[in-house]
DNA sequence: ACCAGCTGTTCGACTATCCTGAACTTTAAA
DNA sequence: TTTAAAGTTCAGGATAGTCGAACAGCTGGT
């Protein structure tokens, strides 16, 4: 189910927007491309562009536009703001040393899964840097991991608002069973994702805590589901997360 | 002399702007809140945060508003641009291990230096994670070594955009004394940086280039001054320095 | 060298729409 | 319960974004 937006947006802020998702699309591009995109006079699209210019939002090469520096500057400022965020980029670093598969830091963000830190080897074919990119919760590894943790009324609300899309044959569509897989985390302290919101796909996750007991995070490896087999590699595998989680929960306590 | 557009700017799509330059100054606030800091009505501050809200360019946690994830993964993007940019990556990393400095791989962007990648230890103090920020490129370490790769046309452009702003007392400000130290960069294949734009620091910076010999960016390893001392070691990390370039773009011409 | 066709840019008038202040609702504290 | 302060809604009026046309700059073709 979509969210509202009944109340009244600001056009001109939402076409400055707009055009800034066309830019990132394409890769950078001429104003009268986004101009025809957009069904828009090209002298529209120049004054938004010419403001976005202005703040470093886009750089100029030539004719061409680009995302420019501020936004990524202002955009980085989600993964700086809480100190335990930066912490864990080190960790998300040292997961992958251990266990060679693509690591990452996840939060919770409007009932959603963000990545903030990604490391994988160099040549891993689909690791492009989803930084940013947001996921259902109730699919993914570190997304159970974490609904796992929060108070009841706060999933509730969660799934209330996006549903339990399916996405894969094996993604849990039931709320009853939803809440018994949680519970089954709760017991075992990590949840797997078995190709439910991508085929051929393996995951393992566990939430960090603070220790007022609420919810930092989590951490995550994934790899091609024919790659991680038996189930010694997988409990060896789930053991080396809890591991890392339990010392970046450390250290922030120290910290 | 900044370059300042009198061209018409968008006031309502700059006054969005303005409002995530304040979420982000301030970590997070309150609609109030910004209304004050900019001297505007609350109910004009609400109507850009829903706009706002609503492309997730902002989340809403409580009656708090934060910079959201959709801002991350457009910023991002500046980074995952280019192929060569995304490589880079892996070998900022290396060059950390190698050096045990914080090591930055930065681009020319408008003019000016922004960090793409940045690696650096645990426990170094200062490392914030700056990326997207920018600096000058005449009194910088990379910074130089980029300039010295770049055509002269594109040298004098530059320098007349942002001029020679002096921000220590070993800032070279003088465009001779400049072109004259670009030159020695050109023989011995890197530039450094002796506490020009802050002081305490010493910096070694080499330029990337593709084949066809225009400039991709650059790496640099920093550290206090004070640390990095003798000759000797300077020149075995400028080495190093220059080998992990030319690995990089080995590697790059072969993909 | 010239022109044709494409681009980016400027400009002024119109009117859609953003701003505003006040009213209303909600939350928190006294 | 009352008070205060914050968030949210609303409608009218003035501002400012939109639009189209005209200008300028570049490119490639003949």
């Amino acid at each position: 189910m979509p969210t509202d937006d009944s109340t009244k947006t600001l056009r001109t802020t939402a076409t400055s927007i707009e055009i800034l998702k066309q830019l990132e699309a394409i890769d950078g591009a001429r104003v009268s491309e986004i101009a025809e995109r957009m069904d828009k006079p090209k002298s529209t699209i120049h004054g938004h562009l010419a403001t976005l210019k202005q703040e470093q939002f886009v750089i100029k090469e030539g004719d061409f536009y680009f995302i420019g520096p501020e936004l990524l500057r202002l955009g980085n400022q989600v993964r700086t703001r809480e100190p335990a965020f930066v912490l864990a980029r080190q960790f998300t670093e040292r997961l992958f040393e251990e266990t060679r598969l693509r690591s990452i830091f996840t939060v919770e963000m409007g009932g959603k899964a963000v990545f903030l830190h990604t490391a994988s080897g160099s040549k891993m074919g689909w690791s492009h840097e989803q930084l940013g990119n947001r996921l259902f919760l109730h699919n993914t590894a570190v997304g159970k991991a974490i609904l796992a943790e929060l108070p009841e009324p706060r999933i509730e609300q969660i799934i209330d608002r996006w549903g339990l899309p399916q996405e894969t044959e094996n993604t849990t569509t039931d709320r009853e069973a939803l809440f018994e897989e949680l519970e089954r985390v709760r017991e075992q302290g990590y949840a797997v994702n078995r190709a439910e919101n991508f085929n051929e796909l393996y995951a393992i996750g566990v939430a960090a805590t603070r220790r007022s007991g609420d919810v930092i995070g989590g951490f995550s490896v994934t790899g091609p589901a024919h790659s991680v087999t038996g189930e010694d590699r997988k409990a060896e595998l789930a053991h080396t997360v809890k591991d890392i989680v339990s010392e970046f929960e450390l250290e922030l306590a120290l910290a």
